[in-house]
DNA sequence: CTGAAATAACCAACTCGTTAGTTACATAGG
DNA sequence: CCTATGTAACTAACGAGTTGGTTATTTCAG
């Protein structure tokens, strides 16, 4: 077997996200991971550090690399919301992943994501200081709601799921719809 | 010190909801329960079973208390929806316990959850065909909209939880408004 | 009442499988 | 033969669940 090290970074971070994304951080077994990517457990510790690290590595080379490929366009956040919508869709381990960082990393400041927020709400004011957006709301409160109706159909508990949900393409419509109501003000 | 199997039972399950709203099943610690609980270890496999039992036991415990304090009136979701945001104001280890379950607990079917789903869903099919709700949107969308509304200020990333919040009563008030929007249709 | 037996509540200390992290060694390939 | 890559086997600690008791409270016969 040829030995190339990029090729086992790659087969670990790709079953360290797979686990991740179905354990969460407490619940993945390093072992596992291991296994999975047919990788020996000390390259792991090697290549990443520690399990904890493993998950930044994660989260970072899977996550914030969609965080910057969803546009923003505050002139125009039903759309936003639609295709934040159709990340969820794409990506449902994407999702799992932030969610899992939302519990387990309730200190959590990464810079990137810092710096996608402040970006977003300065587009916003921007967006209604030029008269293009509603100033009912603050931006805060725009991101806060828009970002909610955009993951609406993800945030079922299992028991939710097992009613059968609409197709797709309507569930897309009524995010875009419900967040043009929010966002058209008398 | 007097003896009281209830009063034990009561701080443990208080304890036990603080751990698991923290570390989830996986990263909460039985040791640590006992600990905060100021009971015997032993105790807890007495009376509740094992860690997954407890974790059922408190979990049933707070949707029952959901269920029964927060009334659902499908002829007023706008005031179902501040009720309910209330209730993550006044208990916010609620939504982390959801998210928990949904995430540890993908095949989750308590009865109690599926029962209340089903009772909703059927009131609000009733306040349509009585007239008294929009039929612009299913049940099970009217539903999810709505639930997603209701916990919007509950979902933010530790990231966007820096940016300062507005006073509770405004996001009360945006959630009850923004709910209104949704079932109020041309 | 009384006190001993029965029962309920409680606990310190244990077992034993699991798991994060390490080490000492092996092999490929330039 | 030298370095990067890889590995089997290890350790040390952790953590769920158990055991074999002790202490408090209740019961009930005398």
């Amino acid at each position: 077997m040829a030995r190339d090290s990029e090729a086992t970074r790659v087969r670990i971070l790709d079953a360290a996200e797979a686990e991740f994304a179905a354990y969460g951080i407490a619940g993945s077994r390093v072992d596992r991971i291991a296994e999975t990517a047919l990788a020996n457990k000390a390259l792991i510790y090697k290549y990443f550090g520690t399990k904890d690290e493993l998950f930044d590595a994660v989260f970072a080379h899977r996550v914030l690399a969609f965080v910057d490929e969803v546009e923003f366009d505050a002139t125009d956040l039903p759309a936003y919301a639609g295709r934040s919508f159709d990340l969820y869709e794409r990506f449902p381990t994407t999702l799992r992943l932030t969610t899992w960082y939302q519990l387990e990393r309730p200190d959590g400041k990464l810079p990137a994501i810092v710096a996608s927020n402040d970006a977003k709400l300065a587009k916003i004011e921007e967006a209604q200081r030029a008269g293009k957006l509603t100033t009912a709301y603050s931006p805060l409160e725009l991101l806060t709601e828009v970002r909610a109706l955009a993951m609406s159909w993800h945030l079922h508990t299992p028991e939710l799921a097992l009613v059968r949900r609409p197709s797709r393409s309507r569930c897309r419509e009524i995010v875009v719809e419900s967040v043009r109501r929010l966002v058209d003000q008398d």
